[in-house]
DNA sequence: CGTACGACCTGCCCGC
DNA sequence: TGCGGGCAGGTCGTAC
């Protein structure tokens, strides 16, 4: 699923649901993930109460007592599903869910008030890995990410000066992970509608005006998003909380042929495919 | 060094 | 109906 907006959501409900709760078994069905399941996995963990649950770019860092920090991604397919065949009304919450295969259940967290977190990821392009508290900022997954895009935390200089000394595109720029970090397909894609760029425009050509309305995009774009609950397309229907209603307001992804949203432009969306990703913009208003 | 691209993996959808 | 090709919300290792 996932991009910033969707990890976060994941976040929450994880964080609702499992703070304060003690692992009590984890059940490996696929160790083969991304990058093999720790061979330790289950003797850090095991009999271990959560602490918090934080989110840095794309990654989920859940927190245990003896200073151990889960680190996960979701790859493009990962979900978390929360289950409790002991309480009949859980199952009528949204948080549970049969709409996919079980196939794909590699880890399954026992916790102590008899629910389980499972997570499900057909393309198996995520993984779990560990690391303790005081290493993260070390640790090679999140050293080198880029600033997170939302609050204050990204300053306006910061994309003059990093988008003048590129010749990359702008939106390669944005899904750029050591640039900014939690951005993706779907949302580099909106932001620059949003911004009135084309995706391909190459980043150093960019003027004030452009990444002033970049700088705004990026933040209201994403805040959209996360009030609505992230996207929820294709088959990707079953992440962890409710399914998200964001698609609902996409201008350009998946949008190719149709009539651009703007008001007052009669613009078609078209997808050009660049870099290996589908861009959808607008030839008529984003220059 | 910066950048582009293939590889990793499964499932779905479309056209023949 | 079956099969092949292309597509999918990500990121890393490699090659230039």
């Amino acid at each position: 699923m996932p991009e910033l907006p969707e990890v976060e959501v994941t976040r929450r409900t994880l964080l609702k649901f499992i703070k304060n709760k003690v692992i009590k078994n984890i059940k490996i069905n696929n160790p083969n993930l991304r990058f093999k399941v720790p061979a330790d996995f289950k003797k850090i963990i095991i009999g271990q109460k959560i602490v918090n649950v934080l989110r840095r770019s794309k990654y989920i860092l859940i927190y245990l007592e003896n200073n151990y920090v889960i680190i996960s991604h979701l790859g493009m397919s990962g979900k978390f599903l929360i289950k409790n065949n002991y309480d009949k009304d859980f199952l009528k919450t949204s948080y549970y869910s049969n709409e996919f295969s079980s196939k794909h259940n590699h880890l399954e967290f026992l916790f102590s008030n008899n629910f389980r977190v499972i997570y499900n990821d057909p393309r198996r392009f995520g993984f779990f890995a560990l690391d303790i508290v005081s290493k993260l900022d070390i640790n090679k997954f999140l050293r080198k990410l880029g600033p997170e895009p939302l609050g204050r935390n990204l300053k306006k200089d910061y994309l003059i000066l990093k988008t003048k000394i590129t010749q990359r595109t702008i939106k390669t720029l944005l899904m750029d992970q050591h640039f900014i970090s939690g951005i993706g397909n779907i949302y580099a894609n909106e932001i620059l509608f949003m911004a009135k760029i084309k995706p391909n425009k190459i980043s150093s050509r960019l003027n004030l005006v452009e990444i002033t309305r970049l700088h705004l995009s990026i933040n209201k774009v994403l805040i959209r998003a996360l009030k609505l609950g992230g996207s929820s397309i294709k088959d990707f229907k079953s992440l962890v909380g409710q399914k998200g209603r964001f698609q609902n307001e996409f201008k350009v992804y998946d949008r190719e042929d149709l009539k651009c949203l703007r008001a007052r432009c009669s613009g078609l969306i078209v997808r050009v495919v660049s870099q290996g990703r589908a861009s959808f913009f607008c030839n008529e208003c984003q220059n």
